[in-house]
Parts: structure tokens; sequence; C-alpha cells
DNA sequence: GCCGTTTTCGGCCCGACTGTTTTCAGTCG
């Protein structure tokens, strides 16, 4: 079973709990042992399995040990089932729709009966909500408001809008007159795979006159907030944004806190705590006086730390490896020398072999690999074994072109249902790169579709598992597989795991990269483009696998051409 | 419910903002 699903058990009990109005630690244990499972690269229900001790795990003691072990065993949690009869259905999702807690749904409820998010925006327009203690006009608009957004799906993006938007905003606030400082933290700094909202932090010797900037950017819809320090504005894509000035002696512990994550800052607290410090958005405090805040160098070494790099912000780890001096170097952008994976217009892509290598020169790249769909991809026009020879052909005749760049001869070959590849042998052994990927089918049941992967694998012909799960970010989840299994397959055959850097992919996600780094399985960041310009979609691959603790030693498109073709070797 | 070089009991991060108040509750990050 996915860690996500157990992880959304707890996340349903801690939301009922809430409802309930229980004790607001007990939730946060269940809610922290959630996030805790959900980011677990190990399944925590082969975990119980095997009967290792699961409260080894932090966040997780007897009592959700129990529930882990019932949930492995059983499918189903008794006690969960019990809260949900406490309760009206309909509550929970309640809790989704922005500014509406545990306190009003439950307020709701009980004095109008409210259960579901239509009955929620009855009441809202009829005005029955503003007679409520604590509500008020105003509160009523807002929340018909956040009903509407809620239900146009707006709640996140994708990093690559997330990004765009950040870098677009930074621009234009640059131009101010008198800002010394301007930059996104939060989950678009830690380049996490989706992105609620931004918040941009700037220095300016004239606030007003950046808010006043700030307001005047094109993609502003509305503005929701205009104070002092802090403005708040919701862009027409539906992303809202947060713009805080602030002082030159607290930036950098600005900078720390709202980059996050909110984990990493509980635990470096934590940290300060024991040393008699006290840290927060302002900087490092003995007693009153500020000892640290200017930058984030600053406020970690106050804390006794070297800065750790944004994307590993995450309460996995990163402290007591930042401790011990044992961080990883993490891969960049500027190490990778290829791209393994791509489609021209013989297939579904929009460019060329020409085209494609084209832009591959203009970035700098030793070697690409052109990997067209085979057959069972209908859609996308996929090569059947004698069309697939001819555009080998064609791929050697274009190389000639370019003397710099090694043009590899790829396929993407389907992995059907049962596991064997949708091209034969013959064919394959004329590639010079075999990646095999998952393109229908998604519904099988996580034990045949383990062994459909894993015996594709096996297969002494594929050389790189293309998109490993197959998952689309914010519109479908990936397939159901054991990834341990997987990555122990990878490490037995020597075969590389694809980390898609597609903004909708990022597949491997970060925490299998993790276990794919430790199990010592070779990665390559590859950017399956359709077109010339998706070529650029490189830096996202290489975010999911610097959040993933990936060194450029585990990216094999980090090496030189021939280092590189001997790591494909099996 | 979890956790422990101060604790096996008694803590658990903490401050800003909004909308409602007449000093604060709820939500958010």
């Amino acid at each position: 079973m996915e860690n996500s699903v157990v992880a959304g058990v707890f996340d349903e009990i801690a939301n009922i709990l809430d409802i309930l109005g229980e004790n607001p630690f007990r939730i946060r244990s269940y809610r922290a042992a959630a996030r805790r499972i959900a980011d677990m690269p190990e399944s925590v229900t082969a975990m119980a399995r095997e009967g290792r001790d699961l409260t080894a795990v932090p966040g997780i003691g007897v009592s959700i040990a129990e529930k882990v072990r019932e949930i492995a065993a059983t499918g189903r949690c008794a006690f969960l089932a019990d809260l949900r009869g406490k309760i009206p259905r309909g509550l929970p999702e309640l809790l989704r729709i922005e500014g509406l807690g545990p306190k009003k749904v439950k307020l709701f409820h009980e004095r109008l009966g409210i259960d579901s998010v239509d009955r929620l925006e009855e009441a809202a327009r009829s005005g029955a909500l503003k007679k409520l203690p604590g509500m008020g006009g105003k509160s009523e608009e807002n929340l018909l408001g956040a009903i509407g957004r809620y239900r146009a799906g707006r709640g996140r993006f994708t990093l690559s809008t997330g990004i765009e938007y950040a870098e677009s905003l930074a621009r234009f606030l640059r131009e101010a007159r008198g800002t010394a400082a301007i930059e996104a933290a939060g989950s678009v700094r830690r380049r996490r795979e989706t992105v609620g909202d931004l918040d941009i932090l700037a220095i300016s010797s004239d606030g007003p006159g950046l808010m006043e900037r700030f307001f005047r950017y094109d993609g502003i819809e509305e503005r929701t907030a205009r104070g002092g320090t802090k403005s708040s504005a919701r862009l027409a894509c539906g992303l809202n944004v947060d713009l805080r000035v602030l002082e030159e002696g607290e930036y950098g512990a600005a900078l720390q806190y709202f980059t996050g994550s909110k984990e990493h800052n509980i635990a470096l607290r934590g940290r300060a705590a024991a040393r008699g410090l006290k840290l927060s958005e302002y900087g490092v405090f003995r007693g009153e006086r500020r000892v640290a805040g200017r930058s984030e160098e600053e406020v970690y070494a106050a804390l006794g730390l070297p800065v750790i790099p944004p994307e590993l912000r995450e309460n996995r780890g990163e402290l007591s490896a930042a401790e011990q001096g044992a961080l990883p170097d993490l891969v960049e952008l500027r190490d990778i020398r290829g791209d393994l994976q791509m489609h021209t217009t013989a297939t579904d892509g929009r460019g060329t072999i020409a085209e494609m290598a084209e832009k591959a020169k203009k970035l700098g790249y030793e070697y690409i690999a052109i990997t067209e769909h085979s057959k069972a991809v209908r859609v996308a026009g996929g090569l059947d074994a004698k069309k697939l020879a001819a555009h080998l052909r064609a791929i050697e005749k274009a190389a000639g072109a370019y003397p710099g760049l090694r043009i590899l001869k790829g396929v993407e070959v389907d992995i059907l249902p049962d596991g064997s590849l949708d091209l034969d042998d013959g064919i394959l052994a004329e590639c010079d790169l075999v990646v095999a990927s998952v393109h229908y089918r998604f519904n099988l049941p996580e034990k045949e579709m383990t062994r459909r992967i894993v015996r594709a694998i096996g297969n002494r012909r594929v050389q790189i598992l293309g998109h490993p799960t197959g998952r689309l970010i914010l519109e479908r989840p990936g397939y159901e597989v054991e990834m341990e299994e997987v990555v122990k397959a990878a490490k037995e055959h020597g075969v590389v795991l694809e980390v898609n850097a597609h903004p909708s992919r990022l597949d491997l996600r970060d925490t299998h990269v993790r276990l794919a780094v430790e199990r010592g399985v070779k990665l390559a960041i590859s950017t399956d483009a359709h077109a010339p310009s998706q070529l650029d979609l490189m830096r996202y691959g290489v975010y999911t696998a610097r959040r993933g603790w990936a060194e450029a030693a585990d990216v094999i498109n980090t090496f030189p051409l021939k280092r590189m073709l001997a790591a494909l070797k099996r």
C-alpha cells in the first residue's frame, strides 16, 4: 500500500478530531505522523509486515504504530471508522476552504446544521452566517469567494507556474526606487513540486513606494491586504502573493523563516532553545539582544550550522547531516552534459531531429538521445520495428552535421501489461539507448504493476526506466507500484531510473530519488522534451533530484560521454 | 499522541493578520 494512503488515514483522523475539539497536541501528533509517513521513501506498511519497529520512526509512537500495523494487516483502521460515525460525512471537506478552520466548521454545523459545501454556500448567500458570533458581513463575503476558488480547484500550482510568477514579479519590483533586495521564499525557493502561494521578501528604503508598485503589477486581480510591512494580492491565475518589506538586520532571519518548511523551522527553533537562544522571523535572540539576522549564513552560524540548501529544508535529516558536516554536495544545472529522453516529429514531438540538436548545442550539451515512442502508444504515433529502423538511420544521417554533439539512437519502448516490451530484441539491439516506460493500463493492482515493471527491468535491453510512476502532478496520481521493489530490481540489474524533468511529472519524485540514492541506484535527469524549447525544462528535474539529496555522481548525464555510456552498460 | 544530556509527567513554535470585537478568537504559515 502506498504511504500516501496511510498518511491520508492519519490526516483524516486529525481533521475529525479537530472538528470534535480534541486536544490540539494529540491532533498535531497525527498530522506530524501523516506528514512523516508521506515523506518516507520506504513503504511503512511493508515495514509493518516485516515486523520492524515502527516506533523508531520519529513522530510514530506506540499508538500510531499499532494503527499502522492494523492498516497493513486489514486495510482499514477501526479508530477512523469509529470517528467517521461521530460527525456528518461532509464536514472534513469544509476544512479545505480557505479561511475555514475546525472551530467555524463546528459552529456552523451546530447552529445551522451545515454539513456540505453546498449548504455552506446557501447559508452565506442567505445571510444566515453573519448572525453567528464572531461572524459578519465581511466574513460571509470572503467565504463566498473562497468557496468559488475552492470549487475552481485553484488551490495549488505546479512549481514552474510558481517560479515563473516569482521571477517575473521580482524583476518588476527590482525596478522600484530604493529596492536593495528582492527574493521569493517559501515552497518556491525550496523547489517543492507544487506551490500554494508566493512569499516575496524585500529590503527597501521606500516601503510605501514598493507596495505601490506591487499593486501595479499586471497580473494582479485583487488586493487582499495592505499594511506597512506586508501587502497581499491575488493574481488573475488564482495564485496568492504576499510581499513583505523588511529591515536589513532581520532580512536573513525572515528569509530563513519564510522559506520554511514549517517542520524544518520547528526543529531549528528547538535547536535554538537548547542553546538558550530564541529564533523567530526577526532574528536569533539571546534574551532581548539580537545576535544574528542579517543573512541566512549568520542565522545558521549562530546555531552552529552551515547554511542548509533550501531544497533540503524539510526536516528529513538535514539538521543532523549539517551538524556532522555531512550535507550532500547537490547536483546543479551546470553539471548537466546531456539529455537522454526526447521526441521528434517522427512521433508526437514538434521539432525535427535537427531542431532538437540545434537547441542542444545552444545549451552546450555533449550528447542527447532521440527516444521515440513505440507502437503501443497509438495516440502519439508510436513506431513499429520497421519505422524505428528507418528513424534510426535518419538519426545517423542527421548526426553527421553536429560533430561536437553525439546524438544517440534511442527509443522509449512501452512496457506491456505483462512486463514484456512492445518491440522485439532485434530492433532494440540496434539502439544506443533503450528507455522503457508504462503508458497505459495504469489501473493494475499494485502487486501486478510492480511485477510488470520489475520484469521489464530484468530485460537485458532496458537501460533506463522512464517516468517510473506515471503520475501527472495536480491531474492524476501515479499508478500503484512498490517503489522499494523497483529500486531493488534497478540495483540488481544496473538499470538507471529516470527523473523526468517535466514540471507536470517530476517522476521519480523527491522521496523516491532519495531512496534510489541511498541504495546506490543511478539516475538520469531527462526532459522528455516534445519541442526544442522544452529542453529548457531540465532545471525542474535538477531541483527534484536536489530535493532527493542527489549529487552529480548519482546522475549519469552529468558524466562525460564515455563515462555516461559505460554507466548505461549492464 | 509523542517525547526525554533538565523531564516517564508535563510540556508541545510563535507571531501576524482579519474581522469581529470593546480585549479577542480563529486562521494561517
